[in-house]
DNA sequence: TTAAAAATGATTAATTTTGAACAAAATTAT
DNA sequence: ATAATTTTGTTCAAAATTAATCATTTTTAA
C-alpha cells in the first residue's frame, strides 16, 4: 500500500465520514500511526483536509462559519460592553467607516440589522456583515494575511472616494500626552483617512489601553469627537480627556 | 470527540436552541464541564457565541453568515481537468486577474504553491489563497452577497490601476455568431476590464456552454486568446473557433 | 549487484488537551 | 442585605497526541 492508493482512502473516508482519527485509520489501512501522521500532515498542507489534534477533517465542516475569523480577542467582554455602547451612535440610513481593530470587529453583530452602509478594509467585519441587511463596501487592495484587512495606497485612495457620517476606529494606544498611536504604519494610514472622510469619528478603545504609547504615535486627540470605553477607565484619566476636548462615553 | 467536532456541535446547538447551557453541553457531548467552558470561552473570544453565566447565547438572529465554500459546482471534474490545464499556464511570478466564476474558483488549489500575484473580485478565491504563497489582492467597491464578489464603478476602476499578465476568465456562454455572453451586466463589466488590462486573457469554458447564448452578449471570441475546456468538446465547434482565431486548449 | 534515496517504523521528548480541586466571583434565594 | 448556591478562573497533574531522531526496510537508479 503506498502513499498513492492510502491518500485516495484517507481522502473518500474524509468525505463520507466527516473526520477520521489516526488511531481508526493506522488499524483500517494497516500501517503505523506514525505513517498515517505523515500522509496526513502532507494532505492538509496541500490543502484537501483539515488537520485536528488525533485526526482530519473536511475542509468544509472545520471551516469556520465566519470565514474570516478574529484572532481570540481579550477583554472579549469589556469590547462587547463598548459595542453596545457604540451601536446606540447608529442611526439607519448612515454611512460608516469600520477599520480592521479587533474591538470594532464586535460592533458587527450590534449593527447587522440596521439598514445603513458600512465601508471597511476588515475581512471579518465584511464576512461577520455579508448577508445581513447593512449594504457592505469593501476597501480593496493588497490583503495583509496576518491582519485579514486591505491597506496601502489603493486602500486610502478608496477611502477618499467615499464620504461617511461615521468612522468607527480602534487604537492602539491613547495618551494625553502623544495622542494615538498604533502598531504599525499601515493601520495609522487607515485611520487617518477614515477619520479625514467622515462627519464624526468614534474612538473604540478599551481602558487597558488608556495612557499608553504603541509604536506610531500619529495623531492627537482632536482627530476624534468621542471616545467610547468601559466602565473600568479611571476616572482622573477620563476627566484630562474630556478636558482635551473629547466627549467620553462609558 | 476534538475541539473541532465539539464547536460544531455547540455552534448547531446555539443555532437552532438560541442558547445552551454548560451543564446540558457536557452531558449531551460527554465531556467535562472544564473542557465546555473553555469551548465557549474560545468561541465567545472569536466572536462566534454570545457568552452568558452557565452558557452561551446566538449572537444575531439574523441566519447564518454566508460561508464562503463555493457550493459543491456541477461538472466538478470537468471544471477540475480545465484548471489543471490552466495551471500549467501560469508561471512564478505572474500576476493574474481571477474572476468570480465558479470554473475560474477551482483553480485556486492547483496554484496555492505558486509565487504569483492574484487580482481578484471573488470573496472566495480570496478566501482560498489567503495563507497560501499567492499573494491576494482583492478589488474593492460594493459586496453583492449573492455573488460573493464586487461588481460597480469602483471595482473596474481599481482592476484598471494594475496591469497583469493572464487573466483567467469565466463565461456562461460563447458561440460563433454572438461571442460571449454573461448572465449579468454586472459579470460582463469586470470580465471586460480584467481582459482588457492584462496582456493574455484565458478563458475557461466547460463544453456545456458552447454554442449557447446568454442574457448578455459582451464581447467577441477576440477578446480572449486562448480557450480552455475539456475532452468532451465537439470537435466541429471547437475547428470553429480556432478558425475564428482562438488557440483551444483541452 | 550495489549504492543511494525514499519510505516506514520505533523510541523518546515535547506539546497539547483534558480533568480535578479549590478559591474567587457572580447569581439566586432567603 | 446576607447567606447559600452556582458558576467561573486558576493551578497543577494526568493522559493523549505529536514532533524529532535514528534505525530499518523498500525502492530506485547507476
Amino acid at each position: 500500500m503506498n502513499f498513492q492508493e492510502r491518500k485516495q482512502k484517507i481522502l473518500d473516508l474524509v468525505e463520507r465520514e466527516g473526520s477520521v482519527d489516526v488511531k481508526r485509520l493506522a488499524l483500517h489501512l494497516d500501517i503505523s500511526e506514525i505513517t498515517i501522521r505523515r500522509d496526513l500532515a502532507i494532505l492538509s498542507e496541500k490543502g484537501m483536509i483539515y488537520r485536528t489534534h488525533g485526526g482530519a477533517m473536511k475542509l468544509s465542516l472545520a471551516h469556520d462559519p465566519i470565514s474570516f475569523v478574529q484572532k481570540s480577542a481579550v477583554n472579549a467582554d469589556k469590547k462587547d460592553y463598548i459595542c453596545q455602547l457604540a451601536a446606540k451612535e447608529v442611526q439607519e440610513g448612515d454611512v460608516i467607516f469600520m477599520d480592521c481593530g479587533s474591538t470594532v470587529f464586535r460592533l458587527c453583530p450590534f449593527i447587522r440589522n440596521m439598514r445603513i452602509k458600512v465601508v471597511t478594509n476588515s475581512l471579518p467585519v465584511m464576512s461577520q456583515l455579508l448577508g445581513s441587511a447593512v449594504s457592505v463596501n469593501f476597501v480593496g487592495g493588497e490583503i495583509d494575511p496576518e491582519r485579514q484587512a486591505a491597506h496601502g495606497i489603493i486602500a486610502t485612495e478608496h477611502i477618499r472616494r467615499y464620504r461617511a457620517n461615521k468612522a468607527f476606529l480602534g487604537v492602539d494606544g491613547i495618551s494625553l500626552a502623544n495622542g494615538l498611536s498604533a502598531a504599525t504604519e499601515k493601520e495609522a494610514e487607515i485611520t487617518l483617512s477614515m477619520s479625514a472622510n467622515s462627519h464624526e469619528t468614534f474612538l473604540l478603545c478599551d481602558s487597558g489601553k488608556f495612557e499608553k504609547d504603541r509604536y506610531f504615535p500619529f495623531a492627537p486627540l482632536s482627530l476624534a469627537q468621542t471616545l467610547i470605553t468601559d466602565q473600568e477607565a479611571d476616572a482622573e484619566i477620563i476627566e484630562g480627556y474630556e478636558k482635551a476636548g473629547l466627549k467620553v462615553v462609558r
